[in-house]
DNA sequence: CTGTTAGCGCATTCAA
DNA sequence: TTGAATGCGCTAACAG
């Protein structure tokens, strides 16, 4: 059987069809309406069309979210609370994996002006400044575009230093930083730098290894970086995967971990809900930024006025990798 | 400025909204009328409105994925791939994290008749075999409903078998199965039963740890399970997270793997495309898998006719947790 | 409180 | 080949 309209239900129920709207969308009706309407809906199993609904209205209740994998620990547990918040707004999520290809990010930031959805909350690092025209509901996620452009981002100063302290306080000596970057700048630079000048500030030995984007032969590279660098007993990772790999070729020189070499990484992902932290990390506020972004983005989308910097905490956790 | 609609790139171009429908999909138009019609919806920055054209067509190019979390590798790998695939048709993925509850998912799948999606697919283990009415575009994962209703699965009966013929041929001698189920029924039931019937046909030594789900301490029976079983030297776990807390579980009672004790995991899943395989598994064709579900799902969305039942096959992947 | 009507932006007839 | 008209299903304004 087709789908039934809201015209069968108000012939059914006797009424017009402006009625059935009011009951549908919760204006106060007459009791006994109220009985036919209720009645007829049930009888035809109606539901009403939404996109009817968006046409009129030019609301979605659907953002998107952009991201360059969602097969990464840290952008999905990102993405499972973007959901988890947008879903209390009785919003819906469009997922799309950039891959970091620049034209994709563009084909979903066009869906705002395609009405199908109302905004965008992106984390990416490709070339995309000049289509984030000036009224778009858009957050950017750790990467400063313009005054003008939301972002919400973690303290990734704060990173660097919390990094230097917890190493230093637990006998660290020689300092070493361990990551790479892209060409597009972001925020996540911020993280070495700011540990090399808390270092430097002690006048404490400091080695570093910071490799171009796309990297290959990772594991490799840090190898080499440690053989050359022997003395470094305190490493500070860009993130938890970086940190992965310089655990392993620490294990792979036959030193001991953190017995001879500590290690911090930073991000913090849980994995999954019941697993431990395996290395030691500043973590990010995911999910406080996650909430940021969904509480921004909506306001956005509602035309409301906002603060368009917002700047969250982050905190040392010990995992196995540090004394 | 406010949006340009068809009717102004009309009126800019001194043609009718009919033409400029005819130009934006496709049909073929004269040549001078072209380029007047091209030129306005430049200047006019003119983007159709996809909301009116589905209320049209009622095609939303819209697919909805349902999972228990994104935030978990294995679903999280499916639906990068899933993403991947309907992309390359042009469709578009909304993401339901449900967390098991059974209310998010029907109002997932109610969006087909609301007309904000074409189709479904469900990774749920909950109470919903009344929702999924006669023709609803809806593709289950690893989960039987009825033979009207489509699913794609791993072969999990061959599952048990490869784990069983991969501990076996490394030593193994005393076979135990560790997992949990669910009260309502899937497929990944087969592993730990397959697995079972491998070992007693060749009447070994076979213990088991199968918990009800939700597991509270898990790792804590796991450890008195093996305490109570110090003889077990080869252990199945229902999947690769299981697997790790079965590792740990042994760490801590002072066994080594794979050296003392052999492990074999389910699922295959990486954190990402770069990181390695940690445990022994048996992979899951996880792309596959997807590429699989999205075919089908847009079959049925066009409303095609096709086969139901998908049943696709498993290998064994050597990691570290065994010889 | 309720029925009627006019669009929302587009695709698709039907004439011309 | 094209312009004008009709309607997709719904909401909101208006009149009763």
């Amino acid at each position: 059987m087709k789908k039934a309209t809201m015209k069968d239900v108000a012939n059914l129920a006797g009424v017009g069809v402006g009625t059935v709207s009011r009951f549908i969308n919760g204006t106060k009706v007459k009791d006994s309406t109220y009985q036919k309407v209720s009645e007829a809906i049930k009888t035809l199993d109606f539901i009403p069309d939404e996109t009817a609904r968006g046409l009129k209205s030019s609301m979605t209740n659907t953002v998107a979210l952009i991201l360059p994998t969602i097969w990464h620990p840290f952008f999905s547990e990102f993405a499972y609370h973007v959901e988890k918040f947008l879903s209390q707004n009785k919003y819906k999520l469009y997922l799309c994996n950039s891959d970091g290809q620049s034209e994709k990010e563009i084909e979903y930031i066009k869906m705002v002006d395609q009405n199908r959805c109302d905004g965008i909350i992106a984390i990416t690092y490709t070339d995309i400044e000049n289509c984030i025209s000036d009224g778009l509901p858009f957050v950017s996620i750790d990467r400063f575009f313009t005054h003008d452009v939301a972002y919400v981002a973690s303290d990734n100063r704060k990173v660097g230093q919390l990094a230097y302290e917890a190493l230093a306080q637990s006998g660290g000596r020689h300092f070493a930083y361990i990551g790479s970057h892209n060409e597009i700048k972001n925020r996540t630079m911020d993280r070495g730098e700011s540990f090399e000048e808390a270092v430097k500030k002690e006048n404490a030995p400091f080695s570093k290894l910071d490799m171009l984007e796309p990297v290959y032969a990772n594991k490799e590279q840090i190898k080499a970086f440690l053989k050359a660098n022997p003395d470094i007993d305190a490493i500070f990772a860009i993130n938890d995967y970086e940190a992965l790999d310089v655990l392993s070729a620490l294990n792979e020189l036959g030193k001991n971990v953190p017995e001879d070499v500590q290690i911090i990484g930073c991000d913090g992902m849980k994995m999954s809900v019941e697993r431990d932290y395996i290395v030691s990390t500043i973590k990010q506020p995911i999910e406080a930024m996650a909430k940021c972004a969904v509480e921004m983005v909506l306001a956005l989308a509602a035309g409301k006025e906002i603060c368009k910097e917002q700047l969250l905490d982050v905190s040392y956790i010990k995992g196995r990798t540090t004394r």
